[in-house]
DNA sequence: TAACTAAGCGTCATTTTGACGCAAACTCTT
DNA sequence: AAGAGTTTGCGTCAAAATGACGCTTAGTTA
C-alpha cells in the first residue's frame, strides 16, 4: 500500500472538510479499485510573532496577484524543496520573506483539508516563530505584494485556513508563557522587570501584580541578575537576562 | 539538523530546545535555479496506547515482506488518498489494521526529513489514539504480517524515525494527564476511584497518594458518582463517570 | 530642595499541597 | 456468629504557595 505508485496531477479539491460517510471506509467502487493515493503538494507556512508598541504583533504577507486568493493576507510560507526536512523549508520560507535567520521555530500543527486551497490539493505545515524586534523584518517585494505586521487579535481576513493556524498559534504561545521560558525570545537580550511583566501582561491579556509576578519569576530562578541598570525618567532598574535560552519546562504562573 | 524535527509540541514536558539552524539557506544555484518543488508521498501513523495488565501498552504492526523495511515493527498507518483530510487518512489507516472506528485521535506531529523513508519522500502526520480495551484490536493481515501490543516503554526496534514518534507520543500522552480529562479515554464509561488511581499511577509512572488524588480529582468536578457500586472481595466501591467525555483542558496535577 | 514616579522589599490572611491517621464496609475464615 | 483481613473513603494538620496590598528607596524633574 505503501508503495504504490500511482495517479499524478493535482486533484481539485472537494468542497468540505466533513467527514466522509461513517469513518472513510476505502471506496472500494466495484470490490477492486480504491481511491488513488493524494500526491498532494507539502507548504511550510510560519506565524510570525512579535512585540510592538506594548502590543502582540503578527506579520502577514500579502500575496501576489495571479492566484484565486491574490491580495488576500496570509503568513510568509511557500512549498518544501527536494531534500529539505520541513524545519529547513520553514526557515528558507521565513528568510525569503522577511530576511530574518536564526530564529526561535517551532512547529505547530498540520492541515490536510484537500479543500484548504481551492487549486490545489496542499498539506500545510504550520510553524510559529518568535522575533525580539519587528523592526528586523524586511519586506520582501519580490515574492509577495507586501508584509505588514497587524495586531494579533485583530488580524484581517486571511486566505486559505490560516485564521486557524492564528488561532492555534496564539493559543499556543500564550500556553507556553505559562509554562515554559518561550518569553525570551520576545525580549531582547537583557530586560528589567517592568519589561518583562509587560511582556506577560500583553500575551496573556491580563494585568499581573507587579510585586507577585516578581516573586514568582525570581522564585524560578531563571534570571540572572546584572549589574548594569536602566536609567530612565525615575529610579534605575536592574538588568536580567535569562540564564538558559533554550526552551525549559517550569512550573509558572 | 535533520534527523528530527523542531518544535516542543503542545505537550508539557519537554527539554530539548529548538532548533537553531544556520542550514536552509535558499539554495539560489546561480541565481537563476531554484531546488524543485519536491513532491512527497503523505502518510499518517498512528500511536495507540491503552492499558491492559495494569501497564501502558502500545500497539505495533509488523511491515509485511517486501519493502527495505520488511518484517520490522512499526506504528499502522498509510498514505493519504485522494480527497481526504489527515484525520479522515488517520481513521481510516487505523479501521484499516485494528478495525477500530470512533475513537479518540490527536494529531501529535509531522515529520518530514526526507531520508526518514530511505525509499521515498514520504511526510508523515503523526497521530495518537487512545482505547479503553486492548482486546478490541483486530489484527489485520491483508495488510500486515501482524499486530501485537508491547509495553510503552520497551518497544522493539522500529522502522523508519517511528521511535521519535513513539516518544513524543508517550510524552505527549503523559502531559494531557496532568492537565486535560484525556484519561476518559483509557477507562470503561463507569469506574472505581482505584481504577482511575491506577491509571494515573501507571501513566504517570510515579506513586499518587490515595487520599490526595481522590480530594483533587472530587474538587476539580469533573466526575459524576453514580448510584451503582462494584462489588469486589471487600469494601464496594463506588462508581464514578465522567461528566464530560469531550477533551477538557484543567488545573490537575 | 521638594515633588513625583517607578523600582523593589516586605507583610499578612487565605488557599493549596503533601503526609498520614483512622473509621467504615464488606468478604472470608474459623 | 465472631473476628480477621483488606479496601474504601473521610478527616486532620503542618508546611508551602498564592493573592492582595503597604511602604521605602532611588532616581529625575520642577
Amino acid at each position: 500500500m505503501r508503495a504504490a505508485e500511482s495517479g499524478q496531477g493535482d486533484f481539485r479539491g472537494t468542497k468540505d472538510g466533513q467527514i466522509r460517510g461513517g469513518s472513510a471506509a476505502p471506496r472500494v467502487a466495484d470490490g477492486l479499485r480504491e481511491t488513488p493515493i493524494a500526491r498532494p503538494k507539502v507548504a511550510v507556512d510560519t506565524v510570525l510573532f512579535a512585540i510592538a508598541g506594548g502590543r502582540l504583533k503578527c506579520y502577514l504577507v500579502q500575496l501576489a496577484a495571479g492566484g484565486s486568493v491574490a491580495g488576500k493576507w496570509a503568513f510568509p510560507g511557500g512549498l518544501v524543496r527536494v531534500g529539505e526536512t520541513l524545519d529547513e523549508a520553514a526557515r528558507r520560507e521565513l528568510l525569503a520573506s522577511t530576511r530574518l535567520s536564526d530564529r526561535y521555530l517551532e512547529q505547530l500543527f498540520s492541515f490536510g483539508d484537500p479543500s484548504r486551497d481551492p487549486t490545489a490539493h496542499v498539506v500545510s505545515v504550520a510553524y510559529m516563530a518568535l522575533i525580539d524586534d519587528a523592526g528586523a523584518v524586511q519586506a520582501c517585494s519580490e515574492k509577495y505584494a507586501g508584509g505588514q505586521w497587524f495586531e494579533g487579535s485583530r488580524l484581517p481576513t486571511l486566505a486559505y485556513d490560516h485564521a486557524v493556524m492564528a488561532d492555534y498559534a496564539l493559543r499556543r504561545l500564550r500556553a507556553k508563557f505559562e509554562y515554559t521560558n518561550i518569553a525570551c525570545h520576545l525580549l531582547k537580550r537583557n530586560f528589567t522587570f517592568a519589561e518583562l511583566e509587560e511582556l506577560y501582561a500583553t500575551v496573556l491579556e491580563r494585568p499581573l501584580d507587579r510585586r507577585n509576578f516578581r516573586r514568582r519569576i525570581l522564585a524560578m530562578g531563571l534570571l540572572r541578575r546584572l549589574a548594569d541598570q536602566r536609567r530612565g525618567a525615575h529610579r534605575p532598574a536592574a538588568l536580567y537576562t535569562f540564564r538558559q535560552h533554550s526552551l525549559q519546562m517550569i512550573e509558572m504562573l
